[in-house]
DNA sequence: TGCCATTAGTTGTCTTGTCAACTATTGTTT
DNA sequence: AAACAATAGTTGACAAGACAACTAATGGCA
């Protein structure tokens, strides 16, 4: 599960960061793509940045604001940490999964994500 | 979300008490259904016990063992919490849901909980 | 019978997260 | 411009759980 020592939490900011442009995120951002809260983020970041995996940044433009930088080292746990990581979701998750259960899943969680409730009766009417 | 100050967990062993025959639970057994670990448990039953909705009782039998009783307290706060635990359950969780998509979660995560894998090629391989 | 492995539960220590209160900065209104 | 509200992030105090090491009791077996 935690390849090179890299949890799925830590994991998980460093796939936001490799997929922000620059590889730099407010903590703003990370804290809603996580799903944590800004202190929560604050403590992660602190962890991470003691780590070498990540660096904080001061934005110019607003003082307020710091960003979250991935450092080299980041990218490297992270390209060593996805071959692994992929595998693992092969081998454990998609165990119980076939390609009905995908697309429904898919399709259920994708509307839970982007908050769009369904129209009309539902279940608990 | 936590009517009548009963966090989800909590909310989570009544009920699972309240099921259980003479309303009475081993520890192990908790652990189990709450898919906790066993220290876990030990405070979890700590925090309900000092709050009166739960009570240790000794195994006559097995002296190791120790049981874990719904006071009447406890009974008074699940049926006190029930009807808005319920209600929170149609307002918000199946908001989301419809009847097809109530199937397939059910039978995806049953596969799951029983710990059985699909037959054949699956996405992974 | 005596020893050893197993099992139930507890405890110390640590990790990770929350909330509320705080500081610093920025935006808005009059 | 001055005052007030809103926003970004940090910090203190706390909650809840995990893991490993521990105690006590039980069971199996030579």
């Amino acid at each position: 599960m935690e390849d090179q020592g890299l949890s799925l939490t830590w994991y998980d900011v460093l796939i936001h960061l490799s997929e922000a442009s620059e590889s730099r995120l407010q903590h703003q951002a990370l804290a809603g793509s996580l799903l944590l809260s800004r202190s929560g983020v604050t403590r992660l970041v602190d962890r991470m940045a003691k780590a070498g995996l990540v660096r904080r940044e001061a934005s110019p433009e607003d003082r307020r604001v710091s960003y979250v930088v991935m450092t080299p080292q980041g990218r490297d746990a992270l390209d060593r940490a996805s071959p692994g990581h992929v595998r693992g979701i092969g081998q454990h998750s998609t165990r119980y999964v076939d390609s009905e259960d995908a697309s429904a899943l898919q399709k259920f969680f994708s509307r839970v994500l982007q908050g769009e409730p369904k129209k009309g009766r539902q279940i608990g009417d």
